[in-house]
DNA sequence: CTTGCGGATTAGACTCATTCTAACTCTGTT
DNA sequence: AACAGAGTTAGAATGAGTCTAATCCGCAAG
């Protein structure tokens, strides 16, 4: 269920974090095994419970600092709605959100650049934004069982 | 600088409150001319304190239970940004939110029908969604004291 | 070696926005 | 004059996230 990383996301891993001063080590690497294992945007505690599988003693002040560096150095993002816990995601693609309302899931819309355009062009002159986030909350058609990764 | 309520948003409290079965009552009078008279996205606390100005006895509970009440009633949206704070706005048009990096404020952004539309048709068939946020995270040409409503 | 340094990890304490609870008030009713 | 039911209230409880201080670990210098 957790296969282990292939050698590229190894890479991806060692080099994104060595680009920002950080090293690579084995909290690091399962919770990164973790994420890529099953794209479905869990939160910490999804994140913690699951690496504790592979990894008995990790803590949890590990997997929040592990997340946020993960953040820190472009490797996945967080995503938010309303207040409800922080998930993370390691999609990079410029993608929207979409919450189900029934299940509390969240999915991966895929972002058009001529529409991320439009959407730049709303901010009037003198506004200059670095993210944009967008998110959808509504029903979806149940479609079970997305393929994990 | 808190002024009162027009009699036009004073009807538009009481429609919106006794059309889904509430009554209007001086805290939340109270709470709503607060909302208008500063359109600047305050947090409940930022509502509390400056509710108290007007009636002192005021509690921090029926503050959040006010605007649990109005957004219930589609007086007002909440806004997110990550997690801090729940911010509230009585602009009720479709708009995105643009958040100032350097201050934290909270700025509208007008959302043309045809951007919301092309937005809506990133989403594929089987996603059926009612709310779409927008919110946009950069720097803002410090324009001081836009006029409070 | 072994000592020391600095980043990483850890458990547990802490914070703080929000929610819950249970008592109280107010208004209108039988 | 007691009742009912919505609204309000203070304070306790919750829970995600952050902070702290102690420990660990790998590695470079002596």
């Amino acid at each position: 269920m957790i296969r282990n990383l292939t050698e590229q996301d190894k890479e991806h891993l060692q080099e994104a974090l060595v680009k920002s001063g950080q090293k690579v080590t084995p909290q690091r690497e399962a919770v990164f095994t973790v994420l890529l294992a099953q794209r479905d945007h869990p939160t910490v505690d999804e994140v913690f419970h699951r690496a504790r599988e592979v990894m008995p003693g990790l803590s949890l002040a590990t997997v929040y600092n592990c997340l946020e560096t993960f953040v820190g150095c472009g490797l996945v993002r967080q995503v938010n709605h309303e207040r409800e816990s922080t998930r993370y995601c390691p999609n990079l693609a410029p993608h929207a959100h979409f919450r189900d309302k029934a299940t509390g899931r969240v999915h991966d819309i895929e972002l058009p650049p001529e529409v991320l355009k439009s959407l730049r062009s709303i901010l009037p002159p003198g506004f200059d934004s670095e993210v944009i986030e967008i998110s959808f909350h509504g029903r979806a058609q149940a479609k079970e069982s997305s393929p994990s990764n």
